[in-house]
DNA sequence: GCCAACGTTGGC
DNA sequence: GCCAACGTTGGC
């Protein structure tokens, strides 16, 4: 089992979304960046556990853990021409894009701030605290993943 | 809303 | 395959 970090609007999709129906898995779709594409593909396998960060809004940081219930499968809505999401350069036989399944696993009793993750000299490698990073999926390592467990 | 940092596109 | 121009991300 591995860890990540997928990063997400929450006026888009929030940790809530997932508490209010937590038997519901909820497709991660829309991550249009090759490398984080390349995760979702490659890397993110069923069981995996994956840090919810809640970026550009009021209180930005880490607000809840998921797990994934299906790995890679072609992002459906590359296909579908009234979603923003919609990539007209991509088909069925040769999809572009790909999305898995999360479910709900736990809310954090309090975000855990950006500015808290940066305190931490143990989380300097975490492409989420580095300036300019725009990295959407990120692995998380298991020192990191009970670093940031013990910010809660 | 600003803007720096970044990724992508497309002409050459 | 270079790189300028452009569009987007995301913290502030």
């Amino acid at each position: 089992m591995a860890y990540w970090l997928f990063k997400t609007e929450p006026s888009e999709c929030s940790i809530d979304d997932f508490a209010n129906a937590p038997d519901t898995p909820i497709v991660w779709e829309g991550v249009r960046n090759y490398q984080a594409r390349n995760m979702l593909r490659d890397g993110v396998k069923s069981g995996d556990k994956v840090f919810i960060y809640h970026s550009s809004c009021k209180l930005i940081g880490v607000a809840g853990i998921t797990r994934v219930v299906r790995s890679a499968y072609p992002d459906p809505s590359q296909f579908n021409s009234a979603s923003i999401y919609f990539d007209s350069k991509s088909s069925t036989d040769n999809p572009r894009w790909i999305a898995v399944d999360l479910i709900f696993e736990r809310k954090l009793p309090a975000i855990i701030s950006l500015d808290k993750l940066k305190s931490s000299a143990k989380l300097s490698g975490l492409p989420v605290v580095q300036k300019g990073s725009r990295l959407s999926v990120m692995p998380v390592n298991e020192a990191q993943w009970q670093t940031i467990m013990q910010l809660v």
